[in-house]
RNA sequence: GCGCUCGUAGCUCAACUGGAUAGAGCACCGGCCUUCUAAGCCGGGGGUCGCAGGUUCGAGUCCUGCCGGGCGCGCCA
């Protein structure tokens, strides 16, 4: 293997190399000014009558060599080293410089996808750098539904592909364990507990719903029996009226918890509110898990206001840095003096710290621990944070740039042309595990990412549901299940496989088809490297969708089990890269690469 | 109203991050199973890249202004 090729990553930093030696010595002759650095631009091409790969070097020349960019090609390609990889250069259009690659680098290809098997791909940009990535982190106060299921998809794939491209990840769930949304579950689960023992108690209208709090109700009554219990009437005697009898249903619902709080006394009213808590949190992860995401931490909110509290800290050090003022009482971070619209209340008058508070103090955490990119990926809900946060980070030292936050827009719920209305407080809602159960782990992860992230998407479940060819994950894995379908036919047949005269006979893929398949296999790298530093996993999607297009082009057309062993060979070889590479894009993907369906 | 964001084929989405003639999948029409899985393949029709300017060798991609959708705009979380 030239050394050209061992130490790079593709052929395109191999013809890119090419390239910038020619540069270097047309600057030895002065034809290019000295201190002109050339970003060197290489893209795959689109037209085969390109070449393989092609470069706009002499156009983006032309203005500092003053000269036109046909000439400024010419010179270049004069200058050119010669290469085995390299068989033919043209110069094109206004100036582009078309690279045509010999079978040589298809050879090399191949034994270094081979040797490299389940790593082929992975590289080390990030050189162990640690970054962290934040996703999910619903609130706990009832099961993920189908709008968590994309951020969950999204961000796992992020995760792993960033992992395999040489970043240390840790993926981290931050746990809104406190607030009054917790309050408002813990009281849903006493009334139902209440409900159980018989009492009849009406249930807010601001309540949870759902049948979980049920369930979490009947585990305390079947574990402690009925010594929570109060008369209805008793833990209702001062709460004013719902919404539904008139009243303020905001105002009830304080009340309720005001209440329940006081009666049962702080220690017991914990109880329900740790059984709420823990019961749907340790849900939430079963979930994830069973959805194939797993996570480093389960970042307590709570933990940041709990002894030391980590809050007043990040307080006092936005304080000494002088970005804080006291105004009606509260105590406000001055948020526009990096850009926030307007300022942010830290702490209220009446002395607790705000939501944002605590989300200061969780970011400042993160970069404490230090990582040096903090990637948070928000629900579309949350855009108008993005601002603040930065702003915080920016007082507290930190470069902004280095806490990146992709947005995932909401995927609109069909079934059929029927449009379903998401809501979490109702109980109305599809669950990620229902679409589990119903569409399958591979067919969820793999059309979640399949579109960019900050698009709006339409999920149809009857599409996504329906076992047949809409779904482009079985065409995906059709693809790896066909090689290997192909695999047991050869032995069936007794012969053998022999992908050292496979590789021995490359040049007889002389085929469209089967070029079109060894160019695609040469761009897997790059690919993944690309989807995982633009954080954009539907590149790897769509690639091995073309791929297995590619395929099953080449396996309608042409038959593989051929009687001359030379051409059976090449084209086994062919197949088991693609197999290969298929399978290997799909466990980034977290999808199954089965070996028959 | 202000801010952020998106607008590409009838529908759902791509376009290698500024490159050559904008591509797939559904849907529609017409072909291909005695041969390694037809969950597949081949062919066909279908486009003012929301609109109008601007930047430059070159714009779906960048800048400005409109139009339209989404989201946000609390001492809530």
């Amino acid at each position: 293997m030239p050394s050209i090729l061992r130490s790079r990553l593709s052929m395109k930093s191999a013809v890119s190399e090419l390239l910038a030696q020619a540069v270097q010595s047309l600057q030895a002759e002065g034809f290019i000014p000295a201190d002109v650095e050339p970003r060197i631009m290489l893209e795959n091409t689109r037209d085969k009558a390109h070449g393989d790969l092609a470069t706009n070097l002499a156009m983006t020349l032309a203005k500092p060599c003053r000269q036109a960019p046909r000439q400024i090609a010419e010179r270049l390609v004069a200058a050119l080293p010669d290469s085995p990889l390299v068989r033919d250069v043209e110069i094109a259009g206004p100036g582009f410089i078309n690279f045509f690659l010999s079978e040589e680098t298809s050879r090399l290809l191949l034994e270094r996808l081979f040797a490299e098997g389940q790593q082929f791909g992975r590289q080390n940009i990030g050189q162990g750098e640690k970054i962290q990535v934040e996703f999910v982190s619903a609130n706990p106060t009832g099961p993920l539904h189908v709008g968590h299921g994309r951020g969950a998809a999204y961000g796992a794939t992020v995760s792993d592909l960033l992992a395999a491209v040489g970043f240390e990840v840790h993926r981290e769930y931050y746990v809104n364990d406190a607030g009054r949304q917790m309050d408002i579950l813990a009281t849903s689960v006493y009334l139902r507990y209440l409900e159980l023992c018989g009492e009849s108690p009406s249930f807010p209208d601001n309540g949870y719903r759902g049948d979980y709090i049920i369930d979490i109700a009947r585990a305390i009554l079947a574990a402690d029996g009925e010594q929570f219990r109060l008369p209805a009437a008793e833990l209702f005697a001062d709460v004013r009226p719902d919404a539904s009898a008139g009243g303020d249903k905001e105002q009830h619902i304080d009340d309720l918890i005001a209440a329940a709080r006081r009666q049962l006394g702080t220690e017991r009213y914990e109880r329900f509110f740790g059984e709420a808590l823990e019961g749907i949190r340790s849900d939430i992860e079963q979930d994830l898990h069973e959805f194939g995401i797993d996570y480093q931490l389960w970042f307590s909110e709570r933990s940041l206001t709990e002894g030391e509290s980590q809050v007043e800290q990040a307080i006092r050090k936005l304080q000494d840095r002088g970005h804080v003022y006291e105004k009606d009482g509260a105590l406000w971070f001055r948020s526009t003096d990096f850009g926030d619209d307007k300022d942010r209340v830290l702490k209220r008058d009446n002395g607790q710290t705000t939501y944002f508070a605590s989300d200061v103090a969780y970011h400042e955490n993160k970069f404490a621990r230090g990582f040096s990119k903090v990637i948070n990926i928000w629900g579309a809900d949350h855009h108008g944070y993005i601002a603040r946060v930065r702003a915080a980070m920016q007082a507290l030292g930190y470069d902004p740039d280095n806490l990146i936050i992709p947005m995932v827009q909401f995927a609109n719920l069909y079934r059929g042309s029927e449009k379903l209305a998401m809501s979490t407080r109702s109980g109305s809602f599809v669950t990620l595990r229902e679409l589990r159960a119903e569409v399958g782990n591979d067919a969820a992860r793999f059309i979640y990412v399949t579109r960019k992230v900050d698009q709006q998407m339409d999920f149809d479940l009857e599409l996504a549901k329906s076992q047949s060819k809409d779904n482009p994950v079985y065409y995906v894995q059709y693809a790896h299940a066909r090689v290997a379908s192909v695999l047991r036919k050869l032995e069936e047949d007794g012969q053998p496989l022999d992908r050292a005269n496979g590789l021995d006979n490359i040049e007889l893929l002389t085929e469209d088809a089967e070029k079109d398949i060894l160019k695609q296999l040469a761009q897997y790298p790059e690919v993944l490297r690309n989807a995982a530093l633009s954080y954009e996993p539907h590149q790897m999607a769509n690639y091995l969708r073309d791929l297995a297009g590619a395929f099953h082009a080449w396996y309608n057309g042409t038959r593989v089990l051929v009687r001359e062993d030379e051409l059976r060979n090449a084209r086994l070889t062919l197949a088991l890269a693609v197999q290969q590479v298929i399978a290997n894009g799909l466990h980034l993907l977290g999808v199954s690469a089965p070996d028959s369906m």
